[in-house]
DNA sequence: ATTACTATAGATCGAGTAA
DNA sequence: TTTACTCGATCTATAGTAA
């Protein structure tokens, strides 16, 4: 059993809230049933899917047992309580999920047009490696996506060359990995499910990133 | 359908991370289903309960839907974050319910006592009014008391008396039904599910309390 | 007291499919 | 494409009870 079933981490969350994350929790099958408003029956089987799953180690005695979160079970709440900062502490960061995909090559050319990068350079700090790492998000997530737009981001203005005009884009500080950079936005396109990176370092290198490699990229709204 | 099931909650948390809380997000219930994953029918089963429970509200399109989080929803969803929150962020505090009862008359006697009395004055900064008051807490709130003791209190020591011994004990500032005090518990002793506590005033008389009466105690860490 | 098994009742799931 | 119905399969709950 590797994930918790919903009511499996609502029976552990309340264990905890008894307090047994620090300690042994000294607590029969009944009791628990009780705070559960279950019977005394499945309060004990929830306890035995629990221990076989090493979230929860317990001592029986001859009466009630004593019970512990194990590592293993502190990370499962912990994981639950992460989301739920993601949703309440919002303004902070939104963190998606993908898989490194290969461009047409295109990013190589925008990221070095000097309109471009001047404008990184003073607005993001940083002058980009040139090309953009492009990472394929699940479709479902382009939700998030009319979140940043919303949200708004650092505009880079659009600026014409004697050729052609480059448009505006909207970028957020992120890091791929826990390795800064941040991504960019066309102002006008409709949500794609794909994420363009820019950073001061050859990520792909850096990183070590082959095509098909899961990533995880922390949008930072707070600027 | 007023407390939510454990998947009901675990959805409406997959909506909220989405950004269904702050704005519509356009999701099938095929989607919705590779996010749970899960099949597309419970999908759009949970979606109908959630709709039928309020905690979302939904705009039906010939593809796709719009859905939002009601204020229903969030609530539900901010209660669940308050207990992660209790868990996880060191508690400042303890909150017990219970019942008042009667002791048999022997808390009078103790805290009369001299030795404890010079020490509540330095230590807990009130002179208690003669006798205690028993809260009978719920039997499984008692590992809560176990948290109390590893978490460490203020400590009343021994002294002895031409007759006897008195024990050490250790209290914690406290109030009840928001009227300052203490709780007092013997260094020796199993965790019982009685809480005795001294205050200043005559609590009974102040608040109007008989026994039977329900009562909230705040027991405070931080000091 | 307990825990937890068995057996059956009840709830939930998802393939098939209509609209 | 969608959503969401039916209904048999599967999972979960609990009464009864042994240890």
């Amino acid at each position: 059993m590797s994930i918790l079933k919903p009511y499996l981490l609502q029976t552990l969350k309340e264990l905890a809230l008894l307090g047994a994350m620090r300690n042994k929790i000294e607590i029969s099958s009944n009791e628990l049933a009780k705070q559960l408003q279950t019977s005394q029956q499945t309060a004990s089987r929830y306890l035995l899917y629990l221990d076989n799953g090493e979230m929860i180690t317990r001592e029986l005695g001859i009466k009630k047992q004593l019970i512990q979160i194990t590592d293993l079970g502190s990370e499962a709440l912990d994981e639950e309580f992460s989301e739920y900062k993601q949703i309440f502490d919002l303004p902070s960061k939104v963190v998606f999920k993908g898989i490194i995909v290969s461009g047409m090559g295109e990013g190589k050319y925008y990221t070095e047009q000097s309109g471009y990068v001047d404008q990184f350079k003073t607005k993001l700090g940083f002058i980009p490696y040139p090309g953009t790492l492009n990472v394929e998000i699940d479709f479902i997530e382009r939700n998030k996506l009319r979140l940043l737009k919303n949200y708004g981001g650092i505009i880079i203005d659009e600026f014409t060359t004697k050729n052609r005009t480059f448009g505006r884009v909207m970028c957020f500080n992120a890091t791929i990995n826990m390795s800064k950079g941040a991504i960019v936005l066309p102002w006008r396109s409709h949500y794609s499910h794909i994420l363009e990176l820019i950073s001061p370092h050859h990520l792909r290198k850096k990183l070590h990133l082959n095509d098909g490699d899961m990533v995880e990229i922390v949008i930072y709204l707070d600027e």
